[in-house]
Parts: C-alpha cells; structure tokens; sequence
DNA sequence: ATTATCTATAGATCTATAGATAATGC
DNA sequence: ATTATCTATAGATCTATAGATAATGC
C-alpha cells in the first residue's frame, strides 16, 4: 500500500517533500503542545499524530528541547516583527500624541486579528505561548522573542503617560499581559463559568475589551502615581 | 546511622509521623510542580527530594493523579474560603453600596496578604495555580475550588455595575484573573524586563496596583456597555 | 550519489506492586 | 498487632543512535 493517503498530493522534489514533512511535524507538535503543555507530550506522541516513526524526530531536531524551540520560533519572529511594524506605524501617525488606548491596541489587536484569523496552527501557537507564559523556565523563550516589542510599546507607554512612575508602566504592562495570555489560553473555564454567556474561542469579543479596560487601568493606576510625584519610591517590604 | 538527621526532632506516634511524612511529600511536589509543571516532575524526584523511597508515594497517594489533586485541594480550600469569608463581610459592611474596586480588593488583596506573609509553601502552591490556571487540563481543577468563591464576587460586581452586561462583567472577570494568576506565577521576567524596577517577588508592589487598576477597566468597559443598553447582543463571528 | 524514512535496539527512566523489615501500639 | 518504610522487581515507556531501505537527483 502506498505510504501517504491518495488524497494528498505527494510532493516531488526532495526539498518540497522536507518542507512539507517538516512543517507536519511541527503541526503536530504545536497542537499537542497547546493541549497537554510541552512536558505533556512525548516525541513519540508527535510522532503518531503525524503517522511517521519516532526517529525521523531526532532526524529533523536533534532532541525534544529543541523540537519545542522550533515550534515556538517558527511563529513568534511573525507576531514580534507584525507588532513592531503596528506599533512603529501608531507611533509615526499619532502625530507626537500616543494614547494609552492606542498603542494597547497596535499591540492587543493586531495579535488578536493574526489569531482570529490565520487558522487553526495560530491559535494553538497562542494557547501554547500562554503556558509558556506562566512558566519559570519558559519565561526566557519569552524574553528572547519578545522583549523588543514589548519594550517599543513600554516607550510609547511612557509618552502617553508622563509623569507615571517606571514601575507604574511595568506593573501595567504586567498586568497587561497576563490578561492577554490567559484569553489566549482558551481553557473554556470562561465558558462553563459565565453559563455559556462568553466564550474562550470569541477572539472578536476579546478585541472589543482588552484594549480600552486596560487603557482604563492604565490612565488611573498613572494618574495616582502622578500625584504622589514621578520619584516615588517602592514600598518598603 | 539514624534514619532521621539528629537536629528534626523524631515524632512520638504514628499519626504524627504519618503527618510529618504526608506534608514533607506534599511541600516537595508542591515546589517542584511550581518550578517545573506537573508533568515536568517525576514520582521520583519527590521522593529523592523528601529523602524517601518512590514507594512511599504510592502508599500515601496511590498515584500521582492524586498527588496531584492533595497538593492543590490541600491550600485552595483554605484560600477560597478565606476569600468567601471576605467578600461576604464586605458584602455585608458595604451599606447596600459596594463599589468594584472594594469587591476585587475582598477578592485580590485577602489572597495577596496570604501569599506574601504565610511562608514558601504559599507562594509556591500560587505559582503552580497560575500554570495550572493557563492548562486546558488544569481548568476542571480551579472550577471545583474556585467557582463558588469567584460567583460570590461577580454577584457583588453586578451590584456595582449595574446596568454592564454579563459579557462585560465575566470577560472583565476573565482579565482580572489572567493579570492575577500572572503575577502569582512570578517568573522572573518582569525583572529583567524592567531592568530591576519590578521584583516578581514583591507581593506588597502587586497590591498596592492591581485592584485599582482592574477596577478602573471595569468601569470603562461597563460605562461603554450601559451606553449601549444592558441587552447588547454579541458581535456577530 | 544524496537524502528521506524506517527497522532494530540500547539504555535510561518511570510507574506500580508484592512482599520484607523495622518501627510504634497495646 | 499495626503501620511506616524499604527492597526487589516487572512492565511500560521514553530518548536516542546505528545502520538499512527506498525514494529522488544527476
């Protein structure tokens, strides 16, 4: 019997057949992943799930740590380098004014439409990421990918709000993220909760809110630090 | 050799000593779940970590399933009912009047002062909620624990604002949690990403910030929702 | 000739259980 | 007498590698 379904076509040259194999694998990986977390899901699993053997895992990736690296590597530099561009273009057109709001929504909105929009892979990268989020030691593959929009939005942040403390705009941005993420997670906690009222795949819903609510947060969290003083200092523990 | 280092005092009976083990096992996973994931950590590294042969897990929890369910029903019972406790005071002591920022503080604050005052196991039981929170397995568990607790708070929320619509109150409800369990998680990143402004670590930064900033994200959404009429329909998909 | 994929297999690790040993309990 | 803990071990599963096979590439 032939080893691929007769429905798909089989790729002819060697390269597109790689390409293809490779992207399967990766598929499949990122699907499991979003499910089960990255320590969730065997070699083995993703192999089964593409219907190739085991081996062929360490043939394309060496190892596991590094399968995951390239699940995550495959769309962040998309989503970094699309953000950057909405939030680099809010920046040149707001005419020397950002809003908080704004520039939340170059951020929030423009991610949201990508995994709204761009098919099933996108938001199972996202419900991934969002573990990773929460994790100690996924929290580096977020700096690496992640920290240059983050602090392209961090200055624009500040622009919007002068005189709000540093540690006002990263505990926002904290708080900020946070949010977002856990919407990317779509646990469907949000669904039984609410009786059905909401639901975790509404990335439409999601859009509608997250960007004024934390524009809101924002604007008061900011508006207190102003009037204690741009120095305040932290708390003592 | 003693089988006990001479400084830990050996207890007396058996039920303490079962005591004694019984927790000794649940601190050790309850760490290494909140460094590494529940499928991140193995039977065996809780029992190497504990100083105690594999064996003794399966004789005090069967399997780690339950291992599992101990570790996270053992504190979520005493958080959620020290956050009922709250909620229903304030409820009480609100005149009839009760605003969101003093419902999300009954909410945030009692478990932040929890966290931040009652030792390592607290903190570390909060950042394995806050990867269990984001895990499409993890869901089922914070509906058993939390859901009462979390009704309670949208029930006076609704009273706070009245006329916003049940999306806008659970998917407000959705952001508070995402920017809560991030910040329980504590993964470091903020602080590299700040540069040392922010501490992951400091509870105390966290409430001074989060109640008013989410309060302040509620009314905006809701304000736009009465706006809008109380019977908004959702957007169409 | 090269490379995509599979077969076979080693070695490590993991969960789980049966039964032994060494404490505490009367 | 009971129970907390350990020894021994089975069976499953997992990662990883070496080498074979079956395609594509000239």
């Amino acid at each position: 019997m032939p080893r691929r379904p007769a429905n798909k076509h089989k790729p002819r040259t060697k390269a597109e057949q790689r390409a293809e194999t490779l992207e399967r694998i990766l598929d499949a990986a990122e699907h499991l992943f979003s499910k089960h977390g990255l320590n969730g899901v065997t070699l083995r699993d993703v192999a089964q799930k593409v219907g190739v053997h085991t081996s062929l895992m360490h043939y394309y990736f060496v190892d596991k740590r590094r399968l995951f690296e390239a699940v995550f590597t495959r769309r962040a530099g998309i989503t970094s380098s699309r953000r950057l561009d909405a939030l680099d273009r809010y920046d040149r057109e707001c005419g020397g004014a950002p809003t908080v709001e704004g520039a939340l929504r170059a951020f929030l909105d423009t991610d949201l439409d990508l995994y709204g929009n761009s098919g099933e892979g996108w938001k199972n990268f996202a419900a991934f990421a969002a573990q990773v989020s929460n994790s100690t030691e996924g929290a580096a593959m977020m700096d690496l990918h992640f920290d240059p929009v983050v602090l392209k939005l961090i200055g624009i942040l500040k622009k919007a709000l002068p005189g709000c403390s540093d540690a006002d705009i990263f505990w926002g941005y904290d708080f900020v993220t946070g949010a977002f993420m856990h919407t990317l997670a779509r646990t469907g906690r949000i669904d039984r909760l609410s009786g059905g009222v909401c639901n975790s795949d509404d990335f439409a819903a999601v859009k509608e809110r997250i960007a004024s609510f934390m524009a809101a947060g924002f604007i008061a969290l900011c508006s207190k630090s102003a009037r204690q003083g741009p120095a305040r200092k932290k708390a003592p523990r």
